[in-house]
DNA sequence: AATAGCACTCCGGTCGATAGAGTGCCAGCT
DNA sequence: AGCTGGCACTCTATCGACCGGAGTGCTATT
């Protein structure tokens, strides 16, 4: 590829992001003096659509990117400021609050995203492996009620009011949380399940009621695997490739059915480090043919947690939404690494 | 009010239900025999339309109901038809599992209420009056963490970890669990921040860190009084009232902001029990002239819980939604009621 | 190899005419 | 007196024709 169709293809997918239009040979010649009479651009460009790397709506109207020549731009051509890298970083220090709930940290971090980058902000909160448990706790509340609460590995929480037999005195029930713990501690929910079956059989504790009521717990799902975050959704609204009704039908189906998107951020999850374009087709979302996907990882304590990014229109300025995407993963990384 | 005015008034909002036209008196009169002639029939709706009720959008274009006119339906005109009740009744009752997460089974009635009416659902959760505090509990998790559980009034929970200090055994751990939970249950919030500044300043446990994590926690905001989940919002996009972008726009603003939509929900929350409807302007959501909300109270174990309901186009079939609402609303009060 | 010129294509907006739908009013009928 | 048929009028939506603008591809020229 001759460098000057590399310039050429930069001028002409600049020009794009800005208008949103495709652009001519004469425009693109008055808009940036690049010593080349329009005739020359055309042959240029002409060469640019052979190599599928540009293509024209219609016999008159110029030409604007295609996905591969996007993606050409955004690999190779494109150079970040690392002063707006800068900017950015420091613009989310100062908005955001290291708050100590995760799920108001996300939100937040949503927000931002949604703001600096006026398209929508998505946050994935991976649902934390709950391999095995570190710790059962019965808590007499009231002569009815007994909260039940359960430590896993990855330090979660969950809790739960089960009913409580009349006739368990609350040192009977400090004794029972005893001895659970050192039952069920290090079990897999599996094998929390099994167990408690089994006690169950023997009736040995004569809490029957209450086993059941854990049993039932440990064999609910998960409750459904990553869960989403959006923000902004309507300022898309405001683009105007969203002016047909249709577009914006399939884009919120998209947010609502939430199943591709996870899909698409499983696959970020699984890749290496850093920020990731997904351009147009790239991304296999139905009827999305003309939005792009900037997805990075958030860590914290050395795994994975999610994903965050912003869903907007393909015609996006990529060099300010990479670092800002960048940015926020880092902060809220650098957040959660050290909070918990 | 003539009788005849009102049976006309009631043909011209069913007409325009159906389809969404302003309906003129040839198509009314063949649409249904009420013995008169269309000249009879445009007498009767000039002066429906000198009354309010009616009104056309120019010259030539038929009649449609005013906000008015199809409030006048909704209040004295519409039947509901009793087996409608029961058959949505029923499809509530098998189609809804008698979920133990609140959460979730919020979620899944606002689904019901999104695919029986083919509206956006809504429901609002009221956060649980957290006003004073039954039971402290604090579990050590390992020898950095301990978790502490705090139980409300309203039998919520809230848990948080907190940092450990390492000098603190698990048995003294218990102690102070034990004399904590004397010395804050039955205090409000406020009380608690104040008694865990004053053990602070005799700093006579020795825990003076893990008290300050608690205080900042008491002191953290409720975390914004209601939420509201929403569920199929994207069905509204296929109503030809939102082809027009901007109406569009102003609605899933609405979505986003919440704000006033919980100013309506408040409203219905201090009315008196059944089903509300805001027909167009009545609800002063701005910009939302073209839809209506159609609301009801859910409750359990007495006390308002939250509410439900959906949103739709103004043209809505009322006699549909009105009995769909208040099924869902009857089920998910009972679920609660009996659960908790 | 780059450029200028030219013929050609296609889109989008404007204009005008027309058909359709509906009203209001009046005169006549029951 | 009230209903009805008829008629003139109004307004909108749609269709076709037309035209200017923008852009291309090709070719001859420097």
């Amino acid at each position: 590829m001759k460098e000057r169709h590399e310039f050429i293809l930069g001028e002409v997918v600049k020009a794009y992001l800005d208008t949103g239009q495709a652009v001519g040979s004469r425009v693109l010649s008055e808009r940036v003096d690049l010593g080349l009479s329009p005739a020359s651009i055309r042959n240029a460009m002409a060469d640019l659509e052979r190599m599928g790397l540009l293509c024209s709506p219609h016999t008159s109207a110029g030409r604007k990117p295609t996905d591969s020549g996007l993606r050409y731009f955004v690999d190779s051509l494109m150079v970040v400021d690392p002063d707006l890298h800068e900017r950015f970083s420091a613009s989310v220090s100062t908005h955001l609050r290291a708050e100590r709930d995760i799920k108001q940290l996300l939100q937040q971090a949503t927000e931002e995203l949604a703001s600096l980058t006026s398209f929508a902000g998505l946050v994935s909160v991976h649902e934390p492996d709950f391999r095995h448990v570190r710790k059962i706790e019965l808590v007499p509340i009231s002569s009815e009620q007994i909260l039940a609460v359960i430590v896993s590995n990855a330090g979660e929480v969950q809790n739960r009011l089960v009913r409580r037999d009349a006739q368990l005195s609350d040192s009977r029930l400090t004794d029972i949380s005893r001895s659970l713990s050192e039952l069920l501690s290090h079990c897999s929910l599996e094998e929390v399940r099994n167990r408690l079956v089994r006690e169950m059989d023997h009736d040995r504790l004569r809490i029957r009621q209450l086993l059941g009521e854990l049993k039932q717990w440990a064999e609910s799902p998960t409750e459904g695997k990553s869960s989403l975050i959006f923000s902004g959704q309507s300022q898309l609204l405001k683009m105007p490739e969203f002016g047909v009704i249709e577009t914006v039908r399939s884009l919120f189906l998209a947010f609502e059915d939430k199943e591709e998107l996870l899909r698409l951020i499983e696959q970020v999850e699984h890749s290496e480090h850093g920020v990731k374009v997904f351009i147009g087709r790239e991304h296999a979302l139905v009827d999305m043919d003309e939005v792009s996907v900037v997805l990075s990882r958030y860590e914290g304590e050395g795994r994975v947690l999610g994903t965050l990014g912003v869903i907007g229109p393909k015609r996006m300025h990529y060099d300010r939404v990479l670092p800002i995407v960048d940015c926020t993963a880092r902060w809220v990384s650098r957040v959660l690494g050290g909070n918990r």
